[in-house]
DNA sequence: TATATTTGTCTAAACGTTTAGACAAGGAGG
DNA sequence: CCTCCTTGTCTAAACGTTTAGACAAATATA
């Protein structure tokens, strides 16, 4: 089968601790030629160390596992190529866990890279409680993306109650009034994105009882069109539309094509994430940019820190986001001109 | 540090051997009371078994690697969860491998998921030579979807002649003379789409030497804007564009946009792969489907069933692909009838 | 009753690495 | 010349599992 370590010293006729030894620049010297005569053993069988049992004896794997909802969302996948680029430039493997948003299966995947003992996890956008996610930080080397306060864990935070709160600012500021929030599915107790819009229309003295529109069964273009449908049904005067995320908001402008509403015109339609399908599509779509690709790669390289220094240096790093204004979005002031020109 | 299976066989008063027959239901018989007194000390301890060892052991990883050029790529990433979805079903795991349409990195990945000793692996999209995507088939249990003919390897092969033979008698039949293929990066000796659509022009005595637009030093939206615009630029009689691929010929129906073309009255665009932004975007894309989830889901049964029984089933499997006409793409003779109307 | 089989348990040898410790040889410094 | 350090090599013990084989007791078969 296979060529081993003990293949190799007998070919090259030496221990196997000095062919271990020149695998790795060991922690032993090796003399010159002892080094050639195993250099020569291993390009003459094509030998490949067994990472399984290198493993096993130094407790360290070069892996990280990577906790991702869906892998088919693009802010996910800029998310993992920053993980993967950090990762590859520190000899690091990433095993990807896609946990399609179901919280059962994300602790199996918990399980399983325990079991495969990774060295460290990158947790994004994950379907876990805060006291669940608590015991995960607790029990790892890990860093995560949650809207959850977590004590002593490496902590990156989205700001998504200011990113709901731009977007509230925003359509008041443009006139709007009749407002309703999509909801993705009810992953947080505590739903920033939605009580950042709220706060912006309390500021300004709007009631925010009716704010809450159809929530989806699950977060993808066909729920959005369903949940934008229903929400227009129940509240036929919306002027304006805040979206969970940008597929959401893109099945809502579909939805708003169906139901013969022209976006902006009509109505606003407003979404989160900035994927590039939001800046092609037409409209193109008003939206919270935050860059998940550099998110990726900061988590990346503190959870690396992490492993090198284990000092539990715990921290709350928060990530700014942005308000993009495109076409999909429009002031309520311009349609109202519209109608008085009537 | 964490229990290992001596802790439990301690804790429980019984030999590791004993542990070990409960954990796996083991080859040999373990009565009642001392199964029930394993299971308490492994709920007590939280114990969980180390794979790395177990595998050593064991000669299995219970894992397959995947291997795509792509995450990003919407075709790609329905393939993946294809292949999970199977791979959940049978206890496997997915290592997944993004490799960048980078056939140095593909050739690391490769290594390393044979010296973490996966049980098979699923290639698709491979950028390596047919000699060499010939020798990984020989070195491992491999499914691989490619359009080269690789003898005594389980291969799929996408019907892309088909595909490309599809656009070209369709444009054809609808008038169009002045078509223009704008290729991706030049994977393969045998670029199928191209030579597929080369032969349909034949087939109706019309001219090729000057089919073959642009070419694209990535495969991106971006880098379809670019090709389209200097396709356009050298051949500015063009009526038609065949991509090869959906996220291409939204960069081209972009390109045409800014060149102040309209499709489909003035250009048709014709994509490959069917992603879901192709039924999304405005125009909707005229395009020729797979099923890359069904492919994912076959390829990796394929791969289970090699791994149950060793026989040496090679074989070949073809994948029909078909063309779904949408709105880029229109009747030459439609805008010959309003140009005479005129 | 004597013998064969089944059932349950244990001991110990793998699996392919890494690495601490023993040891020998060769120089350097006194 | 003796001691001390360095250099290079080797032996052997881990790492945490699985499992073949030994063995004893219980049960079935003759």
């Amino acid at each position: 089968m296979k060529p081993t370590v003990k293949d190799i010293a007998k070919l090259a006729g030496v221990s196997i601790a000095t062919v271990s030894y020149v695998i790795n620049n060991g922690p032993k010297p090796v003399s010159v030629e002892a080094r050639g005569k195993v250099l020569d053993a291993i390009a003459k069988t094509g030998y490949q160390p067994n990472a399984l049992a290198r493993s096993l004896k130094t407790e360290r794997t070069q892996t990280i596992g990577l906790l991702i909802p869906d892998i088919a969302d693009p802010f996910f996948t800029g998310f993992i190529t920053g993980v993967e680029q950090v990762a590859r430039e520190w000899n690091y493997n990433v095993f990807l866990c896609n946990t399609g948003r179901n919280p059962s299966q994300e602790l199996h995947y918990i399980d399983l890279l325990a079991q495969r003992h990774v060295d460290g996890l990158v947790m994004a956008g994950s379907m876990l409680d805060a006291s669940a996610l608590k015991l995960v930080a607790a029990n790892h080397n890990a860093v995560i993306l949650s809207p959850y306060s977590i004590p002593d864990a490496l902590l990156y935070t989205l700001d998504d109650f200011d990113g709901g709160y731009q977007v509230g600012n925003y359509l008041v500021s443009k006139g709007h009034v009749a407002i309703r929030y999509i909801e993705g599915t009810w992953a947080h107790e505590i739903p920033h994105r939605y009580a950042g819009l709220q706060a912006a229309l309390k500021e300004h003295g709007l009631p925010t009882d009716e704010l809450l529109g159809a929530t989806m069964n699950e977060v993808s273009y066909e729920e959005g069109i369903r949940a934008t449908v229903q929400t227009l049904h129940d509240f036929p005067k919306t002027t304006a539309l805040s979206c969970y995320n940008d597929m959401v908001a893109l099945g809502a402008v579909e939805a708003c094509r169906r139901l013969g509403l022209r976006v902006p015109e009509d109505i606003s339609v407003i979404g989160f994430d900035d994927i590039p399908e939001a800046s092609r599509s037409r409209p193109s779509l008003t939206t919270v940019r935050s860059n998940s690709h550099e998110i990726g790669i900061a988590m990346t390289r503190s959870l690396i820190a992490l492993l090198g220094n284990k000092e539990a240096c715990s921290k709350v790093v928060p990530i700014p986001v942005e308000l993009i204004v495109r076409e999909s979005s429009c002031p309520v002031t311009a349609r109202f001109q519209k109608k008085e020109g009537i």
